[in-house]
RNA sequence: GGCGGCGUAGCUCAGUUGGUCAGAGCGUUCGGUUCAUACCCGAAAGGUCAAGGGUUCGAAUCCCUUCGCCGCUACCA
């Protein structure tokens, strides 16, 4: 029986286009899926959508649809995109379906029987934007989201809870128990770090919105994303249903991956596991969570450094040039950066320059110097011959370790190591030399053979990852179906090699000044065909006149007690005097703003903060490393801005 | 503030358990070659391995301190 090999993608949640830092988790999924095939593995690819929420549903009524059917429309330009993209996905799961709904429903109400989850009330700071609750600990005494930074307001909600802390020390074992279990390893050390410090039960429930999935014994709640989403790992291959067959053979069977982005990785890494804890399933699966694509100026983002679409550079380049990129040049356990200068020079110099000419120039040789066939192979041979098969054998190997740890760039880079040494092996052996003397004619020839064999592992090892080169390359070659696999690379193994009579170049040069150029322009936007809508909330002239700005006059400051980054400033607000506690301590010193005259919020709610009282909210600029508070020295202290 | 990590050639980075570990790729300069998509191959220049101190016969590699940077976390509305 060929061993399972089971890998999953997060389920996307359709807020925006996917650019190509979401879409390398899948392109990665997918170069893994191919290799275990190739392995011999009996695989299994699940990827699919994250529907529900309130997001959702107030785009979908700020489009008049029904949520239902603005989500069809999402998943099914994501399934186009996967399927332009050739990733070889058995199931995509959709977590409006009816498969997966039953079982998240079956999966709550056993936990809440058991005890697992309870209800309780949540009275706390929610943000409107992220969905999520903050407990006092995870937002301390402030205000505001610590995702998104937005404002949160005070509610008090009926929800249920799940009950992590039961599970925490469980779970710390496990993970120590089990050091692949999480990797890179620097992830795994964030994640004991956060378990150490104790877990408060998690909100899986809300009441405040209708598009999800119902609590059967109590609908007027919905199962909030944790449950749902996370549950899509085994509704997918049919757990608590008639037919959970694959559920047994592949989470059940020899190898489960899950591989995530950073930014998800606690909630697979702690409220998954306990919840699999819970409902006493073997938790089988490692994780892995991966960095991101970033452009220059940062993270990828309409407003910031732009954004770079996988259509963009599939049609304009190709898919297996995408592919390369994404996967050569993210390091392992980092963030990568894209930038037209590497993404242009990559395809010239390793595709096109490296590994295409090396197939060009060899199919070329066999067909000048001995009309396209060839098929001795020399045991003998010279020490070159020697050292090429020497590198083919440790590249298997290198490849083989690298991608089974999940390091696929330098997987990658062990195969181009090999391209190295075989257009150095034409230099070592100089068949054009060998090609004017008719008596080293089988010399030549074995040269050429070699040549052939080097690159037919080449074609094998990439088969993963360049989709069309690799099997251009076999074409080219003439190599047949059933040397085209894993166990058969054994150099030697190839009989004949009978090329095409005209090569083609598998990847064409670019022109570096004027790829880079067109692809800053869209990258900035000004491509028409690229430009979008921005992400950005509007706000209404009702929201600002909320907000009661006013000048005041800094009487007294200080450094907090108990914080290193804050102020503790009296202010005066004309005649009255109060209690600000602001963030800048890092750029003022406590006498520094002394008598100016700032802007502050005069009817924010007021908050304790690490025991100081806050009466209000300073304003000021800032970017990333510089922060300047709002001085408005002209006015007197009580004055109204707006 | 706590925890983890990083700072190595102009640029991007490799350097397991301390002793050919001072490296690779790109860039630069020079040279070779013509089978090839003007490609490929070779050579050279370039680093007091962030700074200071310590352990050792010997440290980029271990320990301490300082500076700078990143991640997670707590605190910043």
């Amino acid at each position: 029986m060929a061993k399972t090999f089971y890998v999953t993608t997060p389920i996307y949640y359709p807020s925006g286009k996917l650019h190509i830092g979401n879409t390398y988790t899948t392109v990665l999924c997918d170069m893994l899926r191919r290799y275990k095939e190739m392995r011999g593995y009996d695989t299994y690819y699940l990827t699919g959508m994250d529907e529900h929420g309130k997001k959702i549903e107030t785009v979908a009524e700020e489009r008049n649809l029904p949520p239902s059917e603005h989500v069809d429309e999402i998943a099914e330009q994501t399934r186009a995109l996967w399927d332009r993209m050739q990733i070889s996905y058995d199931d995509f799961i959709r977590t409006t379906e009816k498969r997966h709904k039953t079982v998240v429903q079956k999966i709550f109400e056993q936990l809440l029987e058991q005890g697992d989850i309870y209800l309780g009330t949540y009275e706390g700071h929610y943000c409107m934007h992220c969905e999520a609750f903050f407990t006092e600990s995870q937002l301390g005494e402030g205000a505001t989201c610590p995702d998104c930074g937005r404002e949160t307001s005070k509610l008090k909600e009926e929800s249920y809870f799940l009950r992590l802390s039961k599970y925490e020390k469980q779970l710390l074992k496990f993970i120590e128990d089990n050091p692949d279990f999480i990797t890179p390893e620097s992830r795994r050390n964030e994640v004991l770090e956060f378990i150490r410090q104790g877990l408060n039960d998690l909100s899986v429930s809300r009441t405040t919105f209708d598009w999800g999935i119902k609590v059967i014994s109590n609908p007027k709640h919905v199962v909030y994303v944790w449950i749902d989403a996370l549950s899509n790992y085994l509704s997918a291959l049919g757990y608590l249903t008639d037919d959970d067959s694959l559920y047994k053979k592949y989470w059940h069977g020899d190898e489960v991956v899950h591989v995530v982005g950073k930014d998800i990785l606690r909630f697979h890494a702690i409220y998954w596991p306990i919840m699999l804890m819970a409902l006493d399933v073997p938790i089988t699966f490692r994780l892995h969570a991966h960095g991101f694509y970033m452009m220059k100026e940062g993270k990828m983002s309409k407003s910031k450094g732009g954004v770079i679409y996988p259509d963009t550079l599939m049609e304009r380049y190709g898919l297996d040039e995408l592919r390369y990129f994404l996967l050569r040049e993210l390091p392992y356990g980092g963030d990568g950066v894209f930038t037209p200068e590497t993404f242009v020079e990559r395809i010239n110099y390793d595709l096109a320059n490296d590994f295409g000419n090396l197939l060009n120039r060899t199919v070329s040789m066999i067909n000048k110097y001995f009309d396209g066939k060839v098929t001795a192979f020399s045991k003998e041979g010279t020490d070159y011959d020697a050292s090429l098969r020497e590198t083919c054998e440790q590249t298997i190997k290198e490849y083989t370790e690298n991608i089974e740890e999940l390091k696929v760039a330098e997987a990658i880079r062990s195969v181009w190591k090999l391209i190295s040494r075989t257009n150095k092996y034409i230099d070592e052996t100089t068949p054009w030399i060998l090609g004017k003397d008719d008596s080293r004619r089988a010399e030549l020839e074995n040269v050429l053979y070699h040549l052939s064999e080097s690159l037919r592992f080449i074609g094998v090892l990439l088969r993963p990852i360049l989709l069309d080169a690799s099997e251009s390359l076999f074409r080219q070659l003439g190599i047949p179906q059933k040397l085209r696999g894993f166990d058969t690379l054994e150099f030697g193994t190839l009989d004949a090699v009978e090329t095409v009579s005209k090569p083609s170049p598998l990847f064409p040069r670019l022109d570096v000044e004027e790829e880079v150029e067109k692809l800053q322009r869209i990258i900035r936007g000004d491509d028409a065909e690229e430009s979008e809508e921005s992400d950005e909330e509007k706000a209404t002239i009702e929201d600002f006149v909320k907000l009661d700005v006013r000048v005041a006059r800094v009487v007294d400051s200080k450094a907090h007690p108990n914080a290193d980054k804050l102020l503790v400033l009296q202010v005066d607000i004309g005649g009255e005097q109060r209690q600000i506690v602001a963030g800048i301590a890092k750029h003022y010193d406590s006498k520094e703003l002394i008598d100016k005259h700032v802007a502050v919020i005069a009817n924010l709610e007021p908050v304790t903060l690490r025991g100081e009282k806050s009466e209000g909210m300073l304003l000021a600029g800032s970017n990333d490393d510089e922060l300047e508070v709002l001085t408005l020295d002209g006015l007197n202290p009580g004055d109204k801005i707006q």
